[in-house]
DNA sequence: GAATATCAAATCATATACAATCGTGAGTAT
DNA sequence: ATACTCACGATTGTATATGATTTGATATTC
């Protein structure tokens, strides 16, 4: 087994920290305190750095520095809705090759996921949620869709501390519509409608939250 | 005015010959030449290729090395399949906010494209076609689909010295394409129509590369 | 003769040292 | 008070030197 590089050593534990929100958004990456702190030299941070600007979780300036990726509500909406496009052509895309099993196995998460919802926990949630969503990914045949699924979802992980968090109140049509999109691929739809009923799947969740935050800070108006 | 950085000097360099083909498609990028060629060091160089890397003109290896990136006919497929489908959504987004004067532009240029049909010149049409699109996607609100549109021209790029090259025959219709989206875009049609048709047009181009390529090797059969 | 071990050259990976650049705040003129 | 300049500290950018890994050729064993 190859031992991991210095500069993967760093993308991890950098990586780590923002998933887990100890980096919060807008938190500035120095290079020196981090190097010094892993007992490594500052190149493999620089090309860490560069690896997750390009995964766009931090924002980076030229001899300012690097800092982790500020989102503002536009930004959350067009994140959001690339993220709908992809994941619906995703899903159309594998749904003629899912198997009857996988089928059975997203049901069974999707059985959980209702079953959270007495006591709602939304990081417990999103995680099932991703459950369900990459069991029906394993079977599509294009790669690169499936990275742009990925960098979408590297991009809401930022989130999960920001104010952009999971709507209560939108978990049960979500567990709904999981069972309605099951149905679909299991009876063999077109394309097409695999594709508009995933895509508004998520459509749906953004408009959740958007209604959400324009209530909370009852400001500007918005056109989903 | 900044003066450019070194890293900036390498990418450009590196990206300007893979486009023009200097570099093609498995040519090993090795690092001490580069650098002693440029008059520069080693790091830069290093932190250049990981930005290629990332937007995918060149695969990297750990202590292997990069090479610009080879793409298989399954590799083609996907990464064309993935560009119409972004392309088609960013042509939608787009719709509603096209101004009369961008239309007339985009004919322009259009006119230019059926002109040109006579004495074909794969690397012109190509250059046009991407400003007649360009012209579309400037009123495109969503910055994060603009920037997968323009991950897949890259990726396109590559492909410009390989046997992935422009039929001919296709471009006729294609011309006739561009006309008849901007008469949709023009009535105020909606979104679905527009992202299906401009979908569409981007997978003709597809199937008539992969009919051609299947005809000239004679090989294995594809599903498009 | 085929498989495997050995070694050397090429190349990548990282550490260290220093140069270049930027942001900030004190000081000064208006 | 405001705007401007400048110098200093913090931080990034780059060069050089050295260590680590891979690769391919050659030798060796069975």
């Amino acid at each position: 087994m190859m031992k991991e590089s210095k500069t993967d050593l760093a993308y991890r534990v950098m990586r780590e920290r923002i998933d887990s929100g100890t980096y919060m958004p807008g938190y500035r990456l120095v290079i020196a305190p981090i190097a010094q702190e892993l007992g490594i030299s500052a190149v493999p941070i620089r090309e860490a750095i560069r690896r997750l600007e390009a995964e766009g979780l931090i924002t980076f300036e030229r001899n300012v520095g690097a800092q982790v990726a500020l989102v503002k509500e536009t930004e959350y909406l067009h994140a959001m809705q690339t993220l709908a496009l992809v994941e619906g052509f995703a899903t159309a895309l594998a749904s003629p090759e899912v198997t009857a099993e996988q089928i059975a196995r997203a049901r069974r998460i999707n059985d959980t996921m209702r079953q959270t919802l007495d006591d709602f926990d939304p990081q417990r949630f999103t995680q099932l949620n991703l459950d369900f969503h990459s069991v029906l990914f394993e079977s599509c045949p294009n790669p690169h869709v499936l990275e742009l699924v990925h960098r979408g979802w590297n991009r809401m992980r930022v989130l999960r501390n920001s104010s952009f968090t999971f709507v209560p109140g939108r978990a049960h049509e979500s567990v709904e519509e999981h069972e309605r999109l099951l149905a679909l691929i299991e009876s063999g739809s077109a394309a097409e409608l695999v594709e508009q009923s995933a895509r508004e799947h998520r459509l749906a969740t953004l408009r959740a939250v958007l209604a959400r935050n324009a209530e909370h800070h009852e400001g500007e108006a918005l056109t989903a």
